[in-house]
DNA sequence: GCCCAGGAGATGT
DNA sequence: ACATCTCATGGG
């Protein structure tokens, strides 16, 4: 059934993009368990199509399909290098994730590389998630906090996550006891990032891509290697540290900030923009 | 074999 | 507050 045809790039938003990591592809498809149903997502002349018994009103929100973003680049128009990224990818939304998936994912990726976090996201899953048969292959659902804070440290560590595991298990933990994951779209962004730093494995970095990414969010800015470079080439942050580059473009980039930082992340990890 | 990866935590200053 | 080390694993 369709459910838009706002410009989406879903090859780029849902497996390209490391802004989520538990998409399969399969041809011009691409699918995940969302909201508990298995679907299937493709893109064609007529629209964005999901096959599959599901919410159209979540898939929207969840692709940011109710968001223009027609105007983005004429918002930051005073900045050459944030247009020009802009411009470069029309396909490209910033996902709505579950809290709960984003601050899973995002634990993986630390000091990690993007193929490797695709490859423990997809581990989580198979080992721990719930199997959905489909036409197009198995689909396997993210596993709830509570079957995550049950497993065993070995388990974990079999799916080779190293020094992750314990972080993983203990935060799942935490969230099982009553940590507030749900509530931190509706608190201000520091009090939401202040209190997710104070999960194991969660520092400033993580923190801000699980606001990004799934708590809507859209001021958060993570910093990154990537970012870190392009901040110094383009805008002028040489010599600052992380925290100071986070600082100079939230002000600089005010409440849109993170959707500008996908944007510039993608263009200078795959090298469309020199950093 | 080497350096690197969407860093975090511990330690020392 | 800031700089430096280490951490597990594998991609390129």
């Amino acid at each position: 059934m369709l459910i838009g045809n706002e410009p989406a790039d879903l090859k780029l938003m849902l497996m390209d993009s490391a802004q989520c990591f538990r998409w399969e592809r399969a041809g011009d498809s691409f699918g995940a368990v969302i909201n508990g149903k298995p679907v299937w997502l493709k893109s064609d002349d007529s629209g964005i199509h999901a096959d599959g018994e599901c919410d159209i009103a979540y898939l929207r929100r969840y692709l940011d399909l109710e968001r223009d973003y027609s105007s983005l680049a004429g918002m930051y128009a005073q900045y050459p290098a944030a247009a020009n990224a802009i411009t470069l990818y029309p396909g490209l939304r910033v996902l709505n994730q579950e809290p709960w998936e984003a601050l899973v994912s995002f634990i993986m990726s630390a000091n990690n590389n993007v193929s490797r976090i695709r490859g423990l996201v997809m581990a989580i899953m198979r080992r721990f998630g719930t199997a959905f048969h489909t036409e197009n292959g198995t689909l396997y659902s993210f596993p709830e906090p509570s079957v995550i804070a049950a497993a065993s440290l070995e388990a974990l560590t079999e799916l080779r996550m190293g020094y992750r595991a314990p972080y993983l298990k203990n935060t799942a933990t935490i969230i099982c006891e009553g940590f507030p994951i749900e509530t931190l779209s509706d608190m201000p962004y520091e009090e939401a990032h202040k209190l997710l730093t104070t999960l194991p494995g969660v520092g400033d970095k993580v923190a801000d891509c699980v606001l990004l990414f799934g708590c809507e969010h859209a001021s958060a800015f993570p910093v990154d290697v990537w970012v870190e470079r392009l901040m110094r080439s383009w805008f002028g942050a040489e010599g600052l540290n992380r925290r100071q580059i986070k600082a100079l473009a939230r002000e600089k980039f005010g409440d849109h900030a993170g959707l500008l930082q996908q944007f510039l992340f993608h263009a200078a990890r795959t090298g469309a923009i020199n950093v």
